[in-house]
DNA sequence: ATATTATTTTAGATATAGCTAAATTATTTT
DNA sequence: AAAATAATTTAGCTATATCTAAAATAATAT
């Protein structure tokens, strides 16, 4: 697999999780900032990996062996986004473009070592799960607070921000980890957020903070 | 730049290192694995770029620029070597393919904050100096103790294999960090070594041995 | 000084991954 | 059901990086 098609891979099965069941040319030129001619000529090589089942003009739909890749990618993509930020300081807006490079480092090995060093991690900084060395993935995705909807319900499992500043507001206003949510407002101008602190506790916070607060949805 | 050029321009890099004035086609095609006739395509890229001065049957020289260039890639690759040992339990003579494909991941700030990371070192695992991010070399070369000659002297400055194991060994026979040493005999069939410490014991070493103990010549 | 040998370059392929423009197929509208 | 529109594919081109075989040049030997 060259790095181009695990990359295309990645695309497809990224399009196909949100349940649709045939992903179209455009689709993905459109995921992969390329023209759908260039989508095509990449199609019809994963089709012959077997990759994909690509049938003429009616998309692509992806294979279990493809899935695996991907899923290999993936798990490759977000432990490197766990080091940079763990490791190396990295804000977690700030790792994809690297990680996106990092992913297609060739080297079950160096794989392996990396999850090891940086104990086994489950989520990635965005709060994606990290899928196994078999492709499994077992922890239910986290959303952050801002791509909440009204009346959505959860709780809060984990932060982006981990900074001293940012702990000592949560502290300070309420919103600790293990504490249930629930989804009152959202203003659309600002995407500032308005929740239901264990039932009791009304909170107003802004897009900035809502956005580094990572919720298990109920 | 491409991987492609940064790889040939670090081969001819190194192969200018020995003093030699100009670098031949041929010596490039060994370098990299490669038939004359792509090398010679690549120079004239290179050449164009102003990395090199190529004179067309001439070989070539490298120029301040190449050799920046050239040093900063040598730079990401020794420290990925460090990281891989250090911190992911590589063993030293493990790391050189990985950190061929590590090398070329594009980001100064993610070399910035590995640097400090690996707490800003000096030496890869093989005991080759680290280039700083101007390119400046201030640390003089390593060697390994199975690369010396006969009558040669130095000072066992670093191990490489830092296994409990062999840092036992050493002790029980005496070969210290800082001790002064001078190769007194080399068998060539088995590349073992005696040497004589701190001018007055004579030791015999194993070239698995050997391998092991860096050197600052003297 | 010329012939032989070795080295290097050129010319013409191949494979990957992209592009544009034109042609084809599918979908939607009337 | 035909026409219009949208999506997709094909054909042909570009750039990178490789190759082989043939031609050109440099180095060496006679």
């Amino acid at each position: 697999m060259t790095t181009a098609e695990e990359n295309y891979l990645k695309a497809i099965y990224h399009l196909s999780e949100d349940g649709k069941k045939s992903v179209s040319t455009n689709d993905v030129a459109r995921e992969m900032k390329t023209k759908p001619a260039s989508v095509t000529d990449m199609l019809r090589k994963l089709g012959e990996k077997e990759m994909i089942e690509y049938r003429k003009y009616y998309g692509v739909h992806i294979t279990e062996e493809g899935k695996r890749m991907a899923l290999q990618t993936v798990r490759k993509h977000r432990l490197w986004e766990v080091f940079l930020v763990d490791k190396l300081n990295f804000a977690w807006d700030e790792v994809h473009e690297v990680a996106e490079e990092l992913e297609h480092i060739q080297s079950p090995l160096l794989i392996q070592r990396l999850d090891a060093y940086l104990n086994y991690p489950k989520f990635d900084p965005h709060g994606d799960p990290i899928p196994d060395e078999f492709g499994d993935v077992k922890a239910k995705p986290r959303v952050a607070l801002n791509e909440m909807e009204i009346d959505q319900m959860g709780q809060i499992v984990a932060v982006k921000d981990s900074s001293a500043a940012f702990l000592k507001y949560l502290d300070k206003v309420g919103a600790y980890i293990g504490a249930r949510i629930k989804v009152l407002d959202k203003v659309d101008f600002d995407g500032s957020i308005e929740i239901l602190v264990d039932q009791k506790k009304n909170l107003f916070m802004s897009k900035e903070v809502a956005i580094n607060i990572l919720v298990l949805q109920s």
